[in-house]
DNA sequence: ATATAAATTTAGACAAATCTAAAAATATGT
DNA sequence: ACATATTTTTAGATTTGTCTAAATTTATAT
């Protein structure tokens, strides 16, 4: 119990969305992330920004030095996934068992995941089948923080003439989900790439064997499984 | 939407467990909750109990006049209700789901309270079957705010002593039914309560005079009307 | 290289929710 | 009824998370 996450980095609300998005703002680049980024993606302004850094540098959980960007310790690290792991093991429970549809989910799950109960989250997963994978595709961390191997990939990723199943989105708008749903296009559906167009890298594939024509802006924003 | 509950009164965690403290310790008499006994509830100081009070009648939810006490008002009686359902329906959703044991689902059920989202709450509601008791026993709130007919309770939640009519079970599996059989116990049987026993919540009862021994699994799955 | 622009931090303020210590109002006992 | 005890409120401080406005540091452009 002495080494228990949740007892020695007790989190507010706040601190856990903050972990969160520094989180999702490294996850491309290895260089720190910017105070304006943050306040960006936080909805706030880069003074508030500077505050909650010099908290979280405090509880050990980011590396920071004024003006050079924050980023996640080993601690802050842990603690995101946790949060993301709760997150979308929640989404994968309203939509398959409250049947929310996938656009609907995002908000819920935003309150959802900060919930303290290791046990609660543990179970969930069990009731859930341990799923690997939250409704629009994403990854969800195992309790120790690994991520399930990435053999997904973007449609205009992959090679010609290569097969796979839809298995994600990474625009989750409505307006997206919308699209797909209006083009007979879903999760679980199988997708043949058979042509791209060099011009303007639309692509045309099979989904479930009927053909149809993707812009690139569609195929970028659809992740597919290999098979 | 313009008369939802949700929009208008927004109210915090703190301000929600407020209200719900000043429900239970009115249930009993109809005469105001008094400063100090509001703190012992809230394990917090007279003090705060006055800021939170005052900030609470600005807001219209409580009745409040200095050293006279609090009640609520009726639009803070249906906000108090309706966290009420909520703690009810998620602690019924961690026994019959989760697998949790009735005694460990409050303090989880405290957080999950206060998430935000009608819709979330309805299909809970309908994912468990519309139970209208939570696994303590206590009635679940409907929607409007309105209380199951309290005349029917479970076994195990009546008062030592009391009398009734056994009307229903709530576990309606073949092997529950066929132990009731067993044990000469059906609809319409007058049922007393005669003592409890603390270290399992086991009760013996007499059921048509007939003396009987009940572990708390059976006496919690029996429903009794009060006469 | 130096002026200007952009990013970041500091300083000071505010609201929510709490606390302690002290003052005011109410209740109680003889 | 009056002194004392209890309850309740006020006053002032603290923490968290936010803000605006001003100052400072870093980056950019000619």
């Amino acid at each position: 119990m002495y080494f228990c996450l949740n007892y020695y980095y007790r989190m507010t609300h706040s601190e856990e969305n903050y972990l969160k998005a520094i989180f999702h703002l490294n996850k491309g680049g290895a260089k720190a992330v910017s105070t304006n980024a943050l306040a960006g993606q936080m909805k706030t302004k880069p003074s508030s920004v500077t505050d909650m850094i010099r908290r979280l540098a405090e509880k050990g959980v980011v590396h920071y030095k004024k003006y050079q960007g924050v980023s996640l310790t080993e601690k802050g690290s842990r603690l995101a996934l946790s949060v993301i792991r709760k997150h979308r093991l929640w989404e994968v429970f309203l939509v398959e068992k409250l049947s929310f549809s996938w656009d609907e989910v995002h908000e819920v799950a935003e309150q959802l995941e900060h919930i303290k109960s290791e046990q609660l989250i543990d179970r969930l997963d069990k009731l859930l089948g341990f799923p690997k994978f939250d409704p629009h595709g994403d990854p969800i961390p195992a309790k120790d923080g690994s991520l399930p191997s990435g053999d997904k990939q973007l449609l205009s990723n992959m090679p010609l003439h290569s097969r796979g199943i839809c298995v994600g989105v990474k625009d989750s708008s409505s307006a997206f989900l919308k699209f797909l749903d209006k083009n007979r296009i879903a999760l679980g559906y199988r997708i043949e790439l058979m042509e791209k167009e060099e011009f303007d890298s639309s692509v045309r594939v099979l989904v479930e064997g009927e053909p149809i024509h993707l812009s690139h802006q569609i195929a970028s924003n659809l992740y597919v499984k290999k098979i």
